[in-house]
DNA sequence: ACTAATTTGTAAACGGCCATGACGAAATAG
DNA sequence: CTATTTCGTCATGGCCGTTTACAAATTAGT
């Protein structure tokens, strides 16, 4: 577990605020937000202290924010030390919620998570989406979007924004899908098919699920890689608490990084890339078994079971993972690894040969390789959070909002 | 981790300045050197329009800022347009200047730059350096710093900090090197044998290399990956205009990523690292020559004078480098990829066997890889750059120092 | 039980910083 | 020669956090 920051400080957003009076302002309102929402419940003072601000500078922020609803006052605090006690702040979990919502290859998800980063409404269809029209798909997801919206309103809260995560390339405008072969969707603008009124970001599921983890995981750190795979393998580069996202977003292609130069070819026209060993098709084709939905729970059962060609299968992605690995952990230096998604379910039987080549290959430097414990909710719950954090780094967006 | 504010600082440790009111006006001092610095004569009106803020505003920063000595009055513009003409402001020529020093393999290096970004004395020692001790290293590089410190005053210059590139590992802490196998160097706190009184700054030539690249290359974005060679191989990742260093400090090991798995062994503890093909070593065992000082020149020399054997080996260098890059362009999207140190001058025969990889292996989505125009000079310049960004970033501490 | 000490939250005065608006100065346009 | 435009500066005002002071609420000590 990592320390706890001697100062509750928002990661650098996306875009950040304009070096003036108004957003410095802005900036002690979001260091508020973020030291109550690091600690649940905080008194003004203690506030003040562990964001270097004076109490009566609190004072005029705090009230601010309970004005726009954002916080709330719970009361006095029971008085265990000495001096008058001081009166109880938290997060509000009524005002704006976060929307976030899946596209998954056999399944779409919305869930809506309050200010205080809990779950408050859900939705779930199961149903293979693979080589759907996205008008069709997106259709659907806006239905269960439509419902998870009505529900989070019936708990006094409203939308701030939606942020869906899609199996695949997403350009750096946030809304375009450049390219989700798992889909078959190419160059599909998601903006303009998804209900608008609310802010907007699409982004790759690997790179949701790597903000989940940072967010949500336990002791995670703020430099690490997050491997993911689904059908594809993706990761995703945390530095300094921030995404890496890439010249055009395409950052984190792990799926085609070469494992070996001469092997067999692959669809992105190199040879030999990770995916042509570790992707979902190869290990199925290893472990001699047929494509179905429930993928990832039959090799854990099968491999569990004892099934030695389905060990086989996941001991050679492993040791492919591994080198793949080698070689981004030489180039970035991160502190950990992290298997996410259904990488997590089946590290059993991953991790002794990815530690073995990992390991093996960086003498002494190794770099630690730790499993999500989110698993595969990670990708929704960072998209949710996503918005969330959005309001946390900047809370005065809700007061030009109404 | 006790380290006193003023000494053993690195210059830009990335720290940024706090967020208050006087954290917002010496941001606003930097925008204004920038501004200036960046199109060499400025008015303050121009100034103002150009950072935004409103004449009255720059003048008063452009007050303090002559006062300190950073920026200096040459007088009325030539009277173009309309309008009473502004008086031109230029960055000073006297005052803080950067001492940049580069420890290589087989010479020392240091050089003093002024605000301008002028080189303004500079001091060359050639001899091999590999396998002497480093007290006696430092010990000659220290004359070399004294002399040019010294021919720097004597034209009105003070030295603002050292910046030391050094081809092997630095830890994070900026003054260790933790390795430096072309040295035989380990563990070597650097801080403890060079002169004190300045902020310094040790780090991975490779990443000074990359900086100037960054801040005199023509044309080069913010968001590259910078290879270069001496002996071992080293990147250097920039992302949004800073360095990626890693947790340890370790970041951009481009000469371990594995290239062929079962290649032969590599002293890093793994196989077919990249440095088994295309380090110097290697290059050298496949062309058939002996060790030398002038090695890049011999070998230019040699591939250009028609020897297959040479030009064979620099093929199977590219080659292997191709494999690699395509790795890391497929884990970080960078916008170019840029070539320097040796490879600069061995880049008519390293590139087409590298670019037919590189594009081969990443169809339609290439990065394309541009050859840097500074060459070998590029650590030194870095590291003497890097001290006048800092006093750029923060002019206010130029301030505290008198 | 009563006082002293400590801590919290708020209010008023203060100082730093940039914006606004006005003004003189120095050039061009007609 | 006048009107116009632009530059640099000054006085004023607004925003924002700090300083200082004070009342309120609790514990510690007698």
């Amino acid at each position: 577990m990592t320390a706890p920051p001697h100062e509750a400080r928002p990661p650098r957003a996306g875009r950040a605020l304009p070096d003036t009076q108004q957003g410095m302002r802005r900036r002690n309102l979001a260091r508020v937000m973020h030291a109550v929402s690091a600690e649940g419940s905080l008194s003004r003072a203690a506030v003040a202290s562990r964001i270097g601000l004076t109490r009566a500078a609190v004072s005029t922020l705090v009230d601010e924010l309970i004005r726009w609803g954002l916080l709330e006052e719970l009361g006095p605090e029971r008085p265990g030390r000495v001096g008058r006690p001081g009166s109880a702040l938290a997060v509000s979990g009524r005002g704006p919620a976060g929307i976030g919502a899946e596209i998954g290859v056999d399944h779409l998800a919305v869930c809506a998570v309050d200010l205080r980063g809990e779950v408050r409404a859900r939705a779930v269809r199961h149903g293979a989406n693979r080589g759907r029209a996205p008008q069709v798909v997106i259709e659907e997801l806006t239905a269960l979007v439509s419902r998870v919206v009505a529900e989070a309103e019936s708990a006094e809260l409203w939308p701030a924004g939606l942020a869906v995560a899609v199996p695949g390339l997403v350009a750096r405008d946030a809304r375009t899908v450049v390219r989700a072969p798992n889909l078959d969707w190419h160059d599909t603008d998601l903006g303009s098919l998804l209900p608008g009124g609310w802010p907007l970001a699409v982004d790759n599921e690997a790179n949701f699920g790597a903000l989940a983890e940072l967010w949500l995981g336990a002791g995670t750190p703020p430099d690490f890689l997050h491997v993911s795979a689904e059908i594809g393998i993706g990761a995703a580069v945390v530095v300094d608490g921030r995404l890496l996202r890439g010249t055009r977003g395409f950052a984190g292609e792990l799926g085609h990084v070469p494992v070996r130069p001469d092997g067999p070819a692959c669809a992105c026209g190199g040879r030999g890339c990770l995916e042509q060993y570790a992707g979902e098709e190869a290990v199925l084709r290893a472990a001699g078994l047929e494509p179905r939905e429930d993928l990832v729970d039959l090799l854990a059962e099968r491999a569990e079971a004892g099934d030695e060609r389905v060990r086989a299968a996941l001991r050679d992605a492993g040791t492919a993972l591994g080198i793949a690995l080698t070689g981004a952990v030489n180039l970035l230096d991160p502190e950990t690894v992290v298997l996410g998604g259904a990488l997590a379910g089946l590290s059993p039987w991953l991790l002794p040969a990815l530690e073995a080549e990992l390991t093996g290959r960086t003498a002494g430097a190794a770099c630690p390789v730790a499993v999500s414990g989110l698993g595969p909710q990670g990708p929704l719950l960072g998209a949710a959070h996503s918005v969330v954090r959005a309001v946390l780094d900047d809370p005065a967006v809700v007061a030009e909002r109404s």
